[in-house]
This record gives structure tokens, sequence and C-alpha cells, in this order.
RNA sequence: GCCCACGUAGCUCAGUCGGUAGAGCGCGUCCUUGGUAAGGACGAGGUCACCGGUUCAAAUCCGGUCGUGGGCUCCA
């Protein structure tokens, strides 16, 4: 007998874990109680609240269930079969969803014991083969997933074939929470928000700006190299200019009201585009100047609902890495591709190499000619593959305005991180009324093209702290090298180790402290250091420094050669 | 926004039955001047998130507000 995949061990444990629930609480109403990539979960309805304190009697009596080895088994019903069953026991949802059933299917139910739950299948034969299971969580979740409907009580869970693979889960769930990028973050002093600022507004600390700045530099850098201007724009703009873009009639519920200045009506930018093509409109553009590649750090705002609020990954005020592409139909593949192959090395530089990229193709509702899809479209493909990537396609995924594709990133510990996203504009160059002159003297509708590489800035720094666990490599770390004087004998040879190091373009600082070496250590352990060097009498009498890594010790080495490659390690990136 | 949980010193957390606030780390001062993951002593820090209620008395009980966290929906 071959052990049952995965997926329908964690289905027949949603099925126990609603065995359990209907033998703890008779009015339980079941909605439904799938699995999902990493567990399984039911969603109920019932008069008392789940609190932790449950979670542990339920799973309790689930244990009970795994150890009678109940048999699964599985039923045909008539419509009228299902419907008298589920009627009968007052399970409302489930009529519901037997609704949704379409005529003509097979109607199938699953028992084990004394539940029977309306259910596709497949199942495990006997819930002995379900090998370990734990609930997880309690959260609220809308019936069907619209807030007009009424909030369902989730019970959230995980099963696994053994007990050695649930505690390798349960490891994984750790290490996330150890890197954190709020928890790290708040240890490394790199940003906070505050209640008299407001959720979602991040203040960036010293050390948080070193790195970013450090972010910044290479990526304005690597746009310059690659063709790009850089563009500044300001934050707030008109009402007239979103009436144009339309973002008034479409977006205005992400937007914050309007504050009134002369009369007029102005509003905190939600995005950078119309500024950008105001700059494109200042004057006639010929088909000789394009493609027109501009880029900005666009710093926009967003109102997003209070719950969905999440350290640096979900915030309402951050800087986008922006940039929009005005190009000519021949132009268009080639430059889609050039910023596809520009993404990936930007994402190597970061230290991320595994990544897949997702196409999203024209919905029902949309604008723009099918014609220029049918390119925009192709040109996407084309990209694709020129890159080697593997792709998913979500047919009818794209935005009303063009096609696009998103690229997600895999961190160290795998978890999947959409960031980089290009994106046809159909709508803007037809709203604004962009046009260029051809060759042919003909005014003509260039292509526009919206991307972000990173995403944001704010995103991507919590997606970087919590990849390297904080442990910045030394080109990004907030700070390089500390000098640590063995006692404050040798302050005066650090602050020379320091000087040296910093007119080096090094970031460095020095631990003055009357700590014992062993502390200092320590502490630059704690704070992630990627170097220190430790002075005292022979390291100031030789002119050397001490190195260690956060590898170890590595020895004594001439402050000249110290410096040198820890400059060398930096331009390298590495 | 909605459901649930949480909010005590800068951080991590104790605080019993309602009786007026504690520890460790960090911070400051002094002593120690040291050789690779915590040297020692002393000290300063709190309107117990905020507002209101119950009570002789509230960190503790009740209500509201704000914030944070786990989800639902959407997305950078």
């Amino acid at each position: 007998m071959s052990a049952p995949d995965l997926n329908t061990v964690r289905h027949s444990a949603a099925h126990v874990l609603a065995a359990a629930l209907q033998s703890l609480y008779p009015d339980v109403k079941f909605d439904i109680g799938p699995a999902t990539a990493e567990g399984f979960y039911y969603d109920i309805d019932m008069a008392h609240r789940l609190t932790p304190e449950d979670l542990k009697a339920i799973e309790k009596e689930m244990k009970k269930t795994l150890g009678r080895r109940l048999p699964f088994e599985r039923l045909e019903w008539s419509r009228q079969e299902a419907h008298d069953f589920f009627a009968s026991r007052g399970q409302g949802y489930k009529l519901e969803r037997l609704g949704d059933i379409p005529e003509g299917e097979v109607i199938s139910v699953y028992r084990c014991g004394d539940f029977t739950d309306l259910c596709r299948g497949p199942h495990v034969e006997h819930s002995g083969q379900i090998g370990a299971v734990k609930l997880l969580s309690i959260a609220g979740s809308y019936f069907r997933g619209d807030e007009k409907n009424p909030m369902l009580q989730r019970v959230y869970g995980t099963a696994f074939h053994s007990r050695e693979d649930l505690d390798a889960y349960l490891q994984a769930i750790e290490e996330a929470r150890r890197r954190d990028h709020r928890k790290i973050a708040a240890e490394m002093e790199l940003f906070s928000t505050h209640e008299d600022v407001g959720p979602g507004l991040v203040c960036w600390h010293p050390r948080g700006a070193r790195v970013r700045h450090a972010i910044e530099s290479f990526w304005k850098d690597m746009h310059y190299a690659h063709g790009y201007e850089l563009l500044y724009t300001p934050h707030i703009g008109r009402a007239r200019l979103w009436e144009t873009s339309g973002h008034l009639d479409f977006y205005r519920e992400s937007m914050y009201s309007a504050m009134e200045i002369d009369e007029n009506d102005y509003y905190v930018k939600p995005m950078n585009c119309p500024f950008h093509i105001q700059i494109y409109q200042n004057r006639p553009r010929s088909y000789r100047e394009l493609p027109l590649r501009w880029a900005e750090l666009g710093t926009v705002y967003r109102y997003e609902k209070a719950g969905v609020l999440h350290g640096l990954l979900r915030v309402r005020g951050f800087t986008q890495d922006d940039a929009h592409i005005i190009c000519t139909p021949e132009q268009i593949e080639s430059e889609i591709t050039e910023v596809l192959r520009f993404s990936l090395s930007l994402w190597k530089a970061f230290g991320f190499s595994d990544i897949k990229a997702y196409l999203a193709t024209r919905p029902a509702k949309a604008v723009g000619e099918p014609a220029r899809w049918e390119q925009a479209l192709q040109s996407l493909e084309k990209a694709v593959k020129a890159c080697g990537l593997a792709c998913e396609v979500d047919a009818g995924g794209g935005a009303f305005y063009g096609p696009k594709i998103d690229l997600k990133i895999k961190d160290a510990i795998g978890r999947e991180w959409q960031t980089t996203t290009i994106q046809f504009d159909f709508n803007l160059p037809e709203r604004f009324d962009m046009t260029y002159v051809g060759a042919d003297g003909q005014r003509h509708r260039p292509y526009m093209v919206h991307r972000a590489l990173l995403g944001s800035l704010e995103r991507f720094f919590g997606i970087l702290v919590e990849h390297y666990a904080g442990a910045f490599p030394t080109w990004l770390a907030p700070e390089q090298v500390r000098v640590l004087p063995i006692s404050e004998q040798y302050s005066a040879y650090a602050g020379d180790v320091a000087r040296a190091l910093r007119s080096a373009g090094v970031r460095v600082e020095v631990d003055e402290a009357a700590d014992p070496i062993g502390g200092k250590i320590r502490r630059a352990r704690q704070q992630r250091l990627p170097y220190m060097a430790i002075v005292g009498e022979r390291e100031a009498a030789d002119g050397t420094v001490a190195v260690r890594s956060r590898a170890g010790e590595e020895g004594a080495l001439p402050l000249a050669d110290f410096v040198q490659r820890v400059r060398e390690e930096i331009a390298a990136r590495r």
C-alpha cells in the first residue's frame, strides 16, 4: 500500500478536525475545510468563540480519532438525499455549497466515524494514515471571502506523514519567526513606526538609512548604466491631473482625501506615472528620441485597510523603484527583454537567484486595441523565453489597461516574494493623448510600460533583512567594520584605524566602552557586524589589526591590507 | 474595514484574590585596563497605551479609543 499524498492527508485531517469540533460543540455549522499549501483549515460558525486553549482540547480529540484508524467511507448521493441530510442537521452553509455543484455532477460525501461531509475527495483509507497533526491558530474569515457575508471562525492546522516531518515544519516556522524583519530591525535599530506619526508610515533610523543609501546608490548607478534617466517629481498634484489619469475614477478608495490650496484640490500621489507623462508632454517628441527610459525613486501614499498593514512589507507610504519606458512598437520586444535582464541582474546582485515569472493576459474587460494586446503579450512571452525563466500563465489575470509579467523571488528559506512587475499600459497614453512624430511625419501613439524591479524600497528592505537574517553582506551592512580596542590605552590607535577605513569609504565605528574585549565581541556579533578589527599593544606596535569576521578569528593583518580587503569586498558587492 | 488575541522601564518579561510596581539585559557614574561570545559596585528610568466607568481602593473588573499581532479581501 503506497502512502497517500500529502494533500490527501491534510484534507482528511480537516475532516478529522471537523469531527472533533462536532463532538465538542454540537451546535457547530460547517462551511468548508480544504487542504492548503502548508496544511489545512476548517471554516465554522457557532456560538462559542474559540480560544487558543480550546485548540489543545480539540487536538486531543483529533488524536484519539487518528489512533482509532477509522475508515473514510465514500458514498454517492442524489442531490435530494444530500439536501435532506444537511437540511435535517441545520447545515445551511453546506446546503449553499451543495447548490454550487453543477447539475449532472456526481455528489459524493465522505463518512468518517460520526462525521459526514459533502466532499469531492479523495481521502485516506483510514484515519491512521494521517501521521501527525497540529492545530496552529484561529482566525476570522468571511463566508466565501466576501466582507458583506457573515464572519466565520477559521481553525488552521497542519498535518504530515510523520512526526519528524511535522517537527521539521514547526522548526521552519520557528526559523521564519527568528528572521522576522520587525524583530531584527528593532534590534539593529533600522527603522520604527510611531503611533503619533501613523500606522504604516516608516521612519528610517541612521543604520537603516545607511543600508537604504547603499541600495539606492547602486540602483541609480545601475539605471544610468542601463540607459535610464532619473527624474524627481512632487508628492502632490492637482485634481485635474488625477481626473485626466483616471485615478480619481478608478483608484479613489486608495487615495487620501484632497487638501485645498488656493481654492484648488490637490491629492497626495498614489503613483508617479502622471508626473512622468507631464514631463513627456512638455514638448513634442520625435521617434528619434525613443525609447525613453525614465526612472524615479518615487514615494507614494496609498490608503491600505488597517488590518492589512504589516511591518515594512505592507505600509501606507512607500518608495517605488519606478520607471516608465516610452517607445515605438518596433522597440517593444527588445525593451521588455532588456528590463527582464536588468531585473535579473539586480536580483543576483542582492543575493537572489531562484526566480519565476508569472504572465497575466487580457481580462474580459479591457481597454486598448486587441492587436496591441497581442503584440504586447508576444513581446512578454519572448522576453521570458530569452531569459530562460520558468513561467506560469494567468489567463485573463492582467489589469484592464494592459498585460504584465510579475517575478517572484525565493529567499534563503524558500519563501516566495512577489517583487518585480512589468506592466503595459494602453490606458494612460490615450487619456493624456501621448504622441510622437514618426519618420513619416505623422503623429503616433507610443507604447508605455510601467516597471518596478525591487517593488518598493520598504518592502524590499524587509525581504532583504529576512533573507540575510540581518547579517547583511559587507557592501550592504549598516556598519561594515567595528574597531575594538583591547583597553582605553589603545583608543588613539583605534582612532587611526577607523580614520583609515573611513577615508577608504568604509562604514566604521569604534567601540569605546569600558568593557573587556569579550563583551565587545559579543555585542558586535549580536549586531551582526561583518568585521571586527581588534587592536591592542601588538597591533599598535606593528601597525596591524587582528581581524575577526563572522566566520571567527582570522589573525593579524597589516592595516593597509585589511583596508584593501574590505574595500575590494565592497566594490565587488560581496 | 471585519473576527480573534495582545499592550507593564529603551528591550524581554514577572506582578497571586482589586490594596498603590519588580527582575534580567540595556543606559549613566565610579572601580577595574583587560587578548577573542557577558569584570565589579552604585544609580537613574514607569500617568502600568489613552479616555471614561464600577469601587473606600484599579496594572488588575467593565465600556470606548488608539496601536500591535494572527487571519479574511486586495496588492508594492
